[in-house]
DNA sequence: TGAATCATGTAACTGGTTACATGATTGT
DNA sequence: ACAATCATGTAACCAGTTACATGATTCA
């Protein structure tokens, strides 16, 4: 559903399906992706409902494209949505589901190897939203001086920024508590004897 | 998928699927959801695959149950999966779509509301979190106590916790900067005539 | 010449939601 | 008597993914 309208909020700038899935990759990719053969098919769809309409551009040089825009009734659409109070998709994280369950593991070292490439993935999701950031500022300065579509995306970038900024913060707090519960403190290691290693 | 294998996990405590709906509003909601119907047919599919058994549970008092419990080949099945790196659904953040494109909306303080409302989802799952959290710790006292089972159940919370607070914060900090630009520095004011109200 | 990219699309499938049906049990 | 909850399931649908087909253009 939420397509439709990212579809709709994207394309106040004409393109072709093609380029959406590019500022897809570049942009809303960290909250929303989408594949081609869906873009495809949603702006198809919202052609047949009213809400987009589309030309062919000629192929003077390169393939066929064709190039939507939104009308009047697609604006419309998308100001509704944008009046409902915050929707919540389903946010699934996979990896926490795996973490839940861990202990299940045989392997006593996996929990730790487990939250060391976690922290790989986020610290280099990280580098690059700071990247986009960085890019973002240099030509404008300060917030002030922003308009009002560079502000609300500079808003969406902060979200992704500070929540990755905590799970960077949190796989290095349980790293630490890993390593806490694998070297107990010998003054009051229970004799537990279950083969230890070494 | 993964639903797969986080109902292999849940299945170590042998359970109905009711029971596990339950057990997914209580526990895993957080970073995973599941409708009933969704759980009902996952858990005979994987009978099927013979990942899980069921027995009839005779209705000695109540209605017909069906009880699931794990096999030797499912338990094998969910710790290959433990054995991958980390796995990334699709994380999908439609309020963070909303705002990317609010300043397509025609009200000048709706995102003002926007984030005041967030705030209060944000600050209602945080509760809610704290609370298990709270009462997770009270009988067990401290994390090195905990069973291998306690302490990793622990990790996930902590992810929640911590990247909801991250939340919390970004709301503040962003409606703090909207109102910044929503009352501009009279000193340095630019002559911007547009039908200011007032 | 051949690989990579531009560009659009179709078909099959999957994971999941919504809505509905059924019937027993418990509590008011 | 009636509503709520326990408990299991089916059917229709929807959003999205994967795989595949096609053909032109650009670049090594």
């Amino acid at each position: 559903m939420s397509l439709d309208y990212i579809l709709l909020g994207l394309l106040q700038r004409p393109t072709t399906g093609y380029e959406l899935k590019r500022v897809f990759d570049g942009t809303t990719r960290y909250f929303w992706g989408a594949e081609l053969s869906q873009i495809y098919n949603t702006l198809r769809r919202l052609e047949r409902e009213g809400l987009l309409v589309s030309r062919n551009a000629p192929p003077a040089l390169g393939p066929e494209r064709r190039i939507y825009s939104t009308n009047a009734q697609g604006r419309k659409r998308l100001r509704a949505w944008l009046a409902q109070p915050p929707q919540f998709g389903q946010e699934r994280f996979t990896y926490l589901a795996q973490l839940f369950f861990m202990n299940a593991s045989n392997d006593r070292s996996r929990t730790l190897r487990f939250l060391a490439d976690l922290r790989v993935v986020f610290r280099d999701r990280l580098c690059a939203l700071r990247q986009i950031e960085a890019e973002q500022r240099t030509p404008r300065a300060t917030k002030s001086k922003m308009t009002n579509e560079e502000f609300h995306r500079y808003l969406s970038l902060r979200a992704g920024i500070v929540t990755m900024e905590a799970r960077l913060r949190w796989c290095t707090e349980s790293i630490t508590s890993v390593r806490e519960r694998m070297t107990p403190q010998p003054q009051r290691r229970r004799a537990h004897r279950k083969g230890a290693k070494k």
